[in-house]
DNA sequence: GGAATTAAGGATATATCATATCCGAAAGCA
DNA sequence: TGCTTTCGGATATGATATATCCTTAATTCC
């Protein structure tokens, strides 16, 4: 069970993003370029952020993204969920009915202890992320990244802002 | 991030196993059965019940599996773990080392935010895992599970016990 | 002792999904 | 008009989950 590095991606493009001053678009390239990734494919990446109308973009030159959202409206599930779907994390195929010593053509009444059981872990790990906004992260990184490499990491970033 | 569905089939197992009398043995072509499952790769899976000390085994005709330790001894996070491993679901591949703007040489002290900010979401899905019983799920299901239904599913097993 | 049964583990095949690249279309800018 | 950008589709590749087969060693039963 392992997330896509893709999470990993959209998380710190977020966290760019959450540094642009207002109405400005940073692009894939920039983003790409900051975080040494595959242009193309971390293009995916933002597109699911799109899709998710967590991120705004404009197209052509000087065209880019920018957050839909102040970052202290944005959680770090949603990020998490538009790039890695929201489906549970443990799938029940009810392997119960396979019981030969069930009567035919009986019915559950209910979904089976061990789902639920998993289920209930799986919204313990999204309520914690829900609980996480991005402004959060923000925060933490502008105390622990060194203040200089902090200040000309976004003095690049600005340069390449639409 | 989908869990593997050997994980479903170690918590069917296990709770049969846990109903099953002191000192008998359940053989993998009965839990197969029993799940409608392929033998040969539910093998696998409680092979690696095997292999993290949970289940014991005895070989020979009226050999198979048992619980190597009681219901209540056992949670829910060991069988997961043990086929499903024990890495964690978020992997910090340190894309912040690519910035261009950090200088050269330069060393990172902490784990970065965004990875110990999913590190804790991830912990938090083991704990609730960690807190629920091998004999909770019992519990559950022997309540659940229509009494004739689960009578006759023992007598099934134990004709089939070694 | 010999035949049957079982778990363990290696080898292999297949399907699915993550990763990655490429291209064409549409939209915006100079 | 020409350039840059996002977007979506098509495609290729690698890793992993799923599944089967076969050999070996241990145990039981006859
Ligand atoms: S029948 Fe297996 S988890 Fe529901
Ligand atoms: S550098 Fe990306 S999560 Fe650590």
């Amino acid at each position: 069970m392992i997330l896509k590095s893709q999470v990993e991606w959209a998380l710190h493009c977020c966290a760019i993003l959450a540094g642009l001053p207002e109405g400005r678009y940073l692009s894939t390239k920039a983003l790409a370029e900051l975080h040494g990734l595959p242009k193309e494919y971390l293009s995916k990446a933002l597109q699911s952020l799109s899709q998710a109308s967590l991120v705004e973009t404009t197209l052509g030159p000087s065209g880019g993204y920018r957050l839909a959202k102040t970052p202290s409206d944005i959680n770090f599930l949603e990020i998490v969920e538009a790039v890695e779907g929201k489906a549970r994390s443990f799938t029940c195929t009810n392997i119960r009915e396979n019981n030969p010593c069930r009567p035919a053509g009986y019915c559950d009444s209910k979904p089976c202890a061990v789902a639920r059981i998993m289920w209930e872990a799986d919204e313990a790990w999204r309520d914690t992320l829900r609980r996480v906004r991005l402004s959060d992260l923000v925060g933490t990184l502008s105390e622990e990244v060194p203040a200089d490499i902090w200040r000309s990491t976004f003095e690049w970033v600005l340069k390449r802002a639409g």
